[in-house]
Parts: structure tokens; C-alpha cells; sequence
DNA sequence: CGATTGTTCTTCGTATACAATACGTCGTCA
DNA sequence: TGACGACGTATTGTATACGAAGAACAATCG
């Protein structure tokens, strides 16, 4: 579980590790390492600009989120999401955002709802404006801000890991189903504004839902 | 994620590293490295008689499964579970668990329910001979297997984790409500065995439910 | 022509060495 | 006597070196 607390005291000083983690996750989110290429230890390093070791450490964290698989002796490679893969995230998501929502509904704070829909709103201006990476990073920050308000650090840190994935699957695929998805985050965040933590849950599974249904459908096309 | 496959081909090297992280698992859920002890890599590193690179590599997971909790320059301290920590556990087991528990029995094959109900009764026996210990492991056991046939690896690795933590919680409390839990564990199975999702949902749900309070009235007396 | 074996090369696994930093302690000064 | 500052120590962060084990490839033999 990452805390993904800043770090109260004084040490900003932000391993190399977790640069290069951070570097490693951009770069297969991101399609720069495509699914099943080599990672060498030595190929990463270079890359980096670093020495071995905070890659070697990297990478088992990397190999715990599921972005690669160590085969030993072998070396790692960036995994490869199948259509199964899609289906067994969706799953999970299905049971997890509810929750979230539900907590974040029954938690939230006035400023939490203005935070909120501030992310809206900038949703609907980039939306406008046809930025669609803009769109998908803020359809990330808007979910991720809501796991924040459930305040559950475990159902956060385990959706979070989720939700990389499945933005992953969805920058492979080239496919953004922004356009109408937004609708179902606005309803959302009614939702969660509202304090009604039951239509909270009911609203997520339906966003969820719809989420599914549209991942499997670009999958099946890939 | 881990896959948990004891690696078909011939790679039984075991690396050092993946025993340094399940000896400091056992050691910190066994209470051997109580909540709040400092882990020095020098420390970790001469108790299981290695160099410090393992050591750091197992304390990388470690941290992402949540059992430490590393500060920049300051090193590794083992995480301190609380009361608060028990209730988001469980808020997301009592989702994740029904479902396993559907999953398995859509997908469960008759081996599959034979080898549950020999974990049943060896539960059984243990329970008669007021071996705990055994009882213990044989209920994680239990659930891992149903994590198992579940056939969704992402499910399986958070609830492993999750269930993992919630053993060193009882660990640490020193309580065992196995005596009448099995009863719902066999309920459990039966239900999984019958091939019907939906009551094996909500059996799961139940038995869920059961293990929360229980977990909840322990660590109000700790 | 195919299979098998030997060689070579790549890569991982482990250990050791060095640098940077945070904390504790001791001394000094007001 | 209390507080502030400098120094020493301990621990982490990073780099490098060396050994071992697989895999790929090629050559040779059937």
C-alpha cells in the first residue's frame, strides 16, 4: 500500500527509486515500453541515468502493481493485458468504486463537493476543447480524488492500482470514451454531494458498469 | 501482483530476496517485529544472513503490501495496525470476499470442492485438538483456496493481502474466534459446491460480517 | 537434413564500498 | 541553568564489482 502522503517532515528528498518507478509506470502506461518488451536491468538503467540498484527496486514494485513480470533468470517484461485481464479488473472495480463512492458520500465535506466540481469543470472545458489526453488525466483525478474522500487508505491504494491499469488498457486500445462518461461523473458527484451514500453506490456501479461494458467492447475489437 | 505459481520450468531458484520478504512477513506477523520496531537493513540483514540488497528489495514490497512503512533517510519502521485500520480492512473484504466466493462457485469443479472440504475437516480435527495454531492456518488456507478457483488473479492478490493483515491483527490480539466460525466456513463451502453464486455471495457476505465484529470487539478491548 | 552438444554471451543475483544525510550528544556561552 | 551550535555516529542512498546460471547460437555428428 503506498501512503502517497507527501511526506510530512522534512525529507522531500524523493529516492531515485521512486523517480525511476514513476518514470517506469509513465513509460508503459504510456506505450513507450509496448507489452511484452524486454526490460533489462542494464537497458532501464541507462535509460535512467541511473546505477542498477534503484531499478532492480523499481521493478518489484512495478512487479507488485502487475505492470511486469519477473521470470527469474529471465529478466522482466512489461506485461500484457488481455481481454481476461480486462474482464478481472472490471470485476473487482465493480465491488470497490461503489464503495468508494458510498464512503466519499457519507464523508465528504463541503470543500471536498467544491473540489470536486471544480475537476468538472475543467472536465467540461478540455471536453470542449477536444484535449482528450487533458479529458483522461482529469476523468483519473476526479476518480482518485473521490477514493481520497472515502477515506479508506486500503480501498484507496487497491483502486488507484486498479485504475492505472485500466487507463492503460485504455491508452493501448486508443480509445476514449469521454465524451458521454462525463454525464455519469456528474451524476456522481451529485451523488456524493448529496450525503445519500446508498444512490452514492448505485450511481457508481452504473458508472462502472458502463465503463465495463465500453473496455470490453474496444478489447474485443483489439 | 504475485502469481503465487511455483514457476512450472525448471527456475526453483527461489531468489533470496522473495525468502528475506516471507521471513519478514512471518517475523512481523508472528509479533516477532512488533508495530512501531525500527528495521535497520544492517539488523534485517545479519538476522537472515544476508547482504543488504535483499533486504531492501523485501522491504520495497513489504511497504507496498503495507506491513512497513519506509521514511526517506530514516529507514523502515513496522506499521502500526489500529483500530482504524481493522474497520477499512474489513469494509473492503466484505466486498471483495462475496465475490470470490460467487466466482468460485460458478467456476469450482467437483476436484476443487473435494480438496475444500479436506481442508474442512482437517480444521476439524486441529479444532478437536485445540491446536490453534493449526486452525489458523488452515482457515487461511481455506480462503486462499476459494481466492484460487475464484480465477481472477487480481482478486486474489489484494484479498490475500488484506487477509494476510487481518491474521496479524488476531495474531497480535491474541484471539481466535475459530471455534464457531467453522460452521460458516462449511455453510461456505457447501454453498460454493452447489454451484449457486448468489447464495454463495451472501453466505460469504455473512461469514464476513461475522469475522468483522469479532475483529471489531478485540481490538475495542486491546 | 536434423538433432545434439558445446561455446559464448547476456542477464541476474549477491556482496562490498563509498557518499550523503539525519539524529544524538557534548560542549560552550549567555 | 538553559539554549544554541558544532561535531560524531549511525543509517540510508547509490554505485560498482564479481560470480553464476540460463538462453541463444553455431558447429559437428549421426
Amino acid at each position: 500500500m503506498d501512503t502517497d502522503q507527501p511526506a510530512k517532515i522534512g525529507a522531500q528528498h524523493l529516492p531515485l527509486r521512486d523517480q525511476v518507478l514513476a518514470a517506469l509506470r509513465k513509460g508503459i502506461i504510456s506505450g513507450d515500453y509496448p507489452p511484452g518488451e524486454r526490460l533489462t536491468e542494464d537497458r532501464l538503467a541507462e535509460d535512467f541515468g541511473v546505477s542498477r540498484n534503484p531499478v532492480r527496486e523499481a521493478l518489484r514494485v512495478a512487479e507488485a502493481e502487475g505492470f511486469v513480470v519477473i521470470l527469474p533468470r529471465r529478466g522482466a517484461v512489461v506485461a500484457s493485458p488481455s481481454s481476461a485481464t480486462i474482464h478481472d479488473i472490471f470485476a473487482v472495480r465493480e465491488r470497490l468504486e461503489p464503495l468508494a463512492a458510498r464512503l466519499a458520500a457519507e464523508r465528504a465535506t463541503p470543500g471536498d463537493v467544491t473540489s470536486l466540481r471544480a475537476v468538472l469543470e475543467q472536465a467540461r472545458l478540455a471536453t470542449e476543447a477536444q484535449d482528450l489526453r487533458r479529458v483522461g488525466e482529469l476523468n483519473s483525478a476526479l476518480h482518485l480524488q473521490i477514493l481520497g474522500i472515502s477515506g479508506n487508505p486500503w480501498l484507496a491504494s487497491i483502486a488507484k492500482a486498479l485504475y492505472l491499469h485500466v487507463q492503460w488498457v485504455f491508452q493501448m486500445t486508443a480509445k476514449v470514451r469521454a465524451p458521454h462518461s462525463w454525464d455519469e461523473h456528474i451524476k456522481l458527484v451529485d451523488a456524493i454531494g448529496s450525503g445519500d451514500g446508498e444512490l452514492a453506490e448505485t450511481v457508481a456501479l452504473e458508472h462502472v458498469g458502463a465503463a465495463s461494458a465500453a473496455a470490453h467492447e474496444t478489447a474485443g475489437r483489439a
